[in-house]
DNA sequence: TCAGGTACTGACCTTTTTCTCAGTGCGAAG
DNA sequence: CTTCGCACTGAGAAAAAGGTCAGTACCTGA
């Protein structure tokens, strides 16, 4: 999110869901109410920091709840409003367009 | 484009858009063969740098077609190939998402 | 002759993003 | 009695992305 306005659509929304993480996560509360260290071990690679941060973001754009259960140790669950399951909707063309070309798209040469 | 291996389709898909122009440039793209110049004039703030670095990656992709014309003055222009057109289509439902939302995306705090 | 348009390229710098690592406070398990 | 898991937080550094600016070589119109 670094914008404040948008020349269209798509330039907005891939300011929301662009970084390295967000789409993992989206996928990942895809399925359900997580915790917040099941969420760690479920995206290879992510700190904590990460996953926070994002979380944090994801939650003030209004995709993300946050609930907290009062206890000891303490338990926190992360799950899709519906804002949010309307934006992985959204999203399902482009992740089924990647499933297809991700050998393609992994074959390209970098730098 | 930065990583070798994803975790899903979506993963991979957002590497391949993601960025401050990427998005821009498959708009612009969209309504046909575009040159360079009319590109940079058409997406307002870009430098050509810039223009140059990501039609150049999105070339490496497969996603643009640059075709140069041997003569004075250059001549260079750019059209997406059938690849570039299918990821354009899987954007539709998320270009459409942030038409919807992009009032609400625009009032969210920063920092 | 001099600015302007064509399509770039490369050096260098700033900003943004991501990563690493250490620490918190509590309870339960070994 | 030490370690583990829980859900974080913050400092500081590294890496990636993006931006500015100057220059190239040629032609056209003023």
């Amino acid at each position: 999110m670094k914008k404040r306005t948008y020349s269209c659509g798509l330039d907005a929304a891939v300011d929301v869901v662009g970084g390295k993480w967000k789409a993992l996560i989206l996928w990942e509360l895809h399925t359900g109410v997580r915790r917040f260290a099941e969420l760690r071990r479920g995206i290879d690679g992510i700190s904590e920091k990460m996953l926070i941060q994002q979380l944090r973001e994801m939650e003030t754009y209004g995709l993300v709840h946050r609930e907290v259960h009062r206890q000891v140790p303490p338990k926190v669950e992360y799950s899709l409003t519906d804002f949010g399951r309307s934006l992985n909707e959204a999203l399902i063309p482009l992740g089924d367009w990647g499933e297809r070309h991700m050998s393609t798209i992994e074959a390209i040469p970098r730098d």
